[in-house]
DNA sequence: ATGATATATTCGAATCTTCGAATACACAAG
DNA sequence: CTTGTGTATTCGAAGATTCGAATATATCAT
């Protein structure tokens, strides 16, 4: 049982595990509903890459989706995600020094 | 700035999407400081897995290490990781149903 | 110094992820 | 039914991750 906990959990982080999902989950917890239109526009990211993102998010319900006629209208299925990231943005704030140089050494390989 | 921001969080996702690397994380939540034998023993993984995961908590610091003669421990460094477990813990309790779906169908392929 | 113990690193194969390109599907308008 | 618009899926190449095996390094004990 603590195993498929912790498969579960490894699951969600790895959905989270990219800066454009991680877009389109604040751009959710911000805004509520979004059309994918909006998403790839508003994201500047091909159509197509919008849906597969989005198809991540949905595989692990991260999200769920509403059909209005044409277009899919997308939404944060808990808001427990999103205070999962402002928890991150904290940690990032409360160790910011360390935390730039972190981003300074992955830009200089 | 924001890109950046959320380059530093799936940074941290990507290295908690591993069901191992999350054994560790609660075993360092729940033991305080542990060191690299009695991680690999009690999760039953190999000493060089082991350290190849703690290398990667280090990498993001997520994890500290402190040497003392032979043996090298590991502590969290900030228990902010630890309740962003909790949160997830919470997180599958209250959607239990679908989750436990998810997890069938993960081992149905 | 030698050997033993604890931890870390390197290497290579298998597997997984990511992106754009192309294509498919669904619905609406005419 | 045809055309257009919005969304989803499939495919393949480039890159990343994972594991165990082998090896390296560091420290302790003799």
């Amino acid at each position: 049982m603590g195993d498929q906990l912790r498969e579960f959990k490894a699951g969600i982080f790895q959905a989270l595990a990219n800066p454009t999902r991680i877009a389109i989950v604040e751009l959710l917890r911000d805004e509520g509903e979004v059309s994918v239109a909006r998403i790839h526009e508003t994201l500047k990211i091909e159509q197509a890459n919008a849906s597969q993102h989005l198809a991540v998010l949905r595989n692990k319900s991260i999200v769920i989706a509403r059909k209005d006629g044409n277009q899919v209208f997308y939404r944060l299925r808990d808001k427990v995600l999103g205070q999962v990231l402002d928890l991150l943005r904290k940690y990032f704030e409360s160790h910011l020094t360390e935390a730039s140089e972190m981003l300074a050494d992955l830009k200089t390989p």
